[in-house]
DNA sequence: GTAGCCTTGAGG
DNA sequence: CCTCAAGGCTAC
């Protein structure tokens, strides 16, 4: 076979082997695609012999089958791909996947040429993964084979724990539900009905035309949903002041404590947002809850970024408070992890910087972020899928118009959301790694947004 | 059971 | 025709 475009460069999100081409969903190697393979195909169930997190890489995955198959799904690989028919040759329905995710491959590759930077090949799984999956936490792929029995298999039993956890942190979506109901809204069978590009007679089927300032309809109508950033910044510290009026002197939260709960505020604006947003009210109460489930670190992430790249100072951050914290002294006693992320966060602020990123397009960054089709059983994926194309569009048409002298910016900006979701991911699981040794305050939505997808807790 | 190599065949 | 991601074969 022949592995070319920098196969070499790429290592298998599974066992950090060499890649050796596509299978079932993703670059792997070839062993990876050959075990993936004999347990679908067999229905093999294993079992493993410690804690269900055993290390998989080149020397040591033939020891821990369980875990080498849970990290198989993990990082993406389909089960889907494998044929129930067992049919050779041709190929499969991935393929345009798998073209789209070179090509992106390809400009990333240039992109870091140009900036001189390293890439990732390893540890960013989703770099290897043109499907886009959710990838932290154990969030599991849906999809088996026709005629397989699913009750069987690995992935049904790690899907069982995952929907018990689900149904045990049921309150968010009662709390939801009871919001739907007071606000009166209905729930919209607009968006189970309605296909854009077939529907020219829609109500939204004029936000393609771009208006006189060049700005396409789409953009403008998203950029209408954001909300008041004085005014949330507002809201939050009433809030953190009431919280503050309450505390005696010994309850008083740490530092860390103090954060998470302005983060939990900032969240509880975010689902406001969301749920505020054209196109995404259109969606059912379930399916609006997977979405968030989601992203809503990547939003509280892109959040965060955009307003450092405002803010402008390079030696402080801002807070969704309109606080001004200097970095060294985060920095001076902060956990590695921390300070990692801290440094991925300064970095994404310099390149959002550089390519001088505006508030269109940060709108249409939320929305591509928001409406990810590949989230798992979404029941109205079509739609979704349908407003992220859309959105898609109408940024590169922004782009193109607004910065003509940069031609790849908007495949830059695509780089930037994978970043972003990097981040983001170990944002999500240094979060966990604290609420397990019991340093965040309890009963939030923050806790409640970890619960809903990570299975760590 | 693993993993490297081989064969197949739809789609470009 | 060529490509390449499926499944198959087989030495280990």
């Amino acid at each position: 076979m022949d592995y070319s475009f920098d196969m070499d460069l790429e290592l298998c999100p599974v066992c950090g082997d060499t890649v050796s081409g596509y299978h079932y969903g993703l670059l792997t190697c070839e062993s990876c695609k050959g075990f993936f393979k004999r347990t679908v195909q067999n229905n093999k169930k294993y079992i493993c012999a410690e804690n269900q997190d055993c290390q998989i890489d080149k020397m040591q995955r033939k020891r821990c089958p369980f875990c080498r198959f849970q990290k198989c799904l993990h990082v993406g690989m389909r089960l889907e791909a494998v044929r129930a028919d067992r049919m050779r040759g041709g190929r499969n329905k991935f393929g345009p996947m798998y073209k789209r995710d070179r090509a992106l491959k390809q400009q990333k590759r240039a992109l870091i040429q140009s900036r001189g930077l390293r890439m990732q090949t390893t540890s960013m799984v989703l770099s290897s993964n043109p499907m886009e999956c959710t990838f932290s936490g154990g969030q599991v792929q849906s999809g088996l084979s026709e005629g397989e029995d699913v009750t069987a298999t690995p992935h049904y039993v790690h899907a069982r724990r995952a929907s018990t956890l689900a149904a045990s942190f049921s309150g968010l979506a009662i709390k939801w539900e009871q919001r739907e109901l007071y606000a009166g809204t209905s729930q919209a069978s607009f968006a189970e009905n309605c296909t854009f590009s077939a529907k020219p007679s829609s109500p939204y089927a004029s936000l393609l035309v771009p208006d006189v300032s060049g700005v396409p309809q789409l953009i403008l109508e998203l950029l209408r949903c954001d909300l008041d950033d004085l005014q949330v910044r507002g809201k939050i510290n009433g809030h953190l002041q009431r919280l503050r009026d309450g505390w005696g002197s010994q309850e008083k939260p740490s530092t860390f404590g103090l954060t998470c709960l302005m983060i939990d505020q900032t969240l509880f604006y975010v689902v406001e947002w969301a749920r505020g947003c054209i196109f995404f009210k259109e969606l059912k109460v379930s399916d609006q809850m997977k979405l968030l489930h989601n992203c809503w670190c990547e939003l509280l992430a892109l959040d965060f970024i955009y307003r450092q790249v405002q803010h402008g100072k390079e030696g402080s951050m801002l807070l969704v408070t309109g606080q001004e914290v200097e970095l060294p002294a985060i920095m001076a006693d902060a956990e590695p992890v921390l300070n990692s992320l801290v440094q991925k966060g300064q970095a994404l602020v310099g390149v959002f910087q550089s390519l001088q990123i505006d508030r269109k397009e940060i709108a249409c960054f939320k929305f591509l972020i928001l409406f990810n089709p590949d989230v798992n059983l979404l029941e109205n994926k079509s739609y979704v899928e349908n407003i992220k194309e859309r959105v898609h569009g109408a940024l590169l048409e922004y782009t193109l118009h607004a910065s003509p002298q940069r031609v790849d910016k908007f495949s830059q900006l695509l780089l930037c959301l994978s970043d972003l979701r990097a981040a983001s991911s170990l944002a999500e699981d240094y979060l966990c790694s604290k609420h397990i040794c019991g340093e965040m305050p309890c009963n939030n939505l923050l806790i409640e947004m970890l619960y809903a997808k990570h299975n760590c807790l």
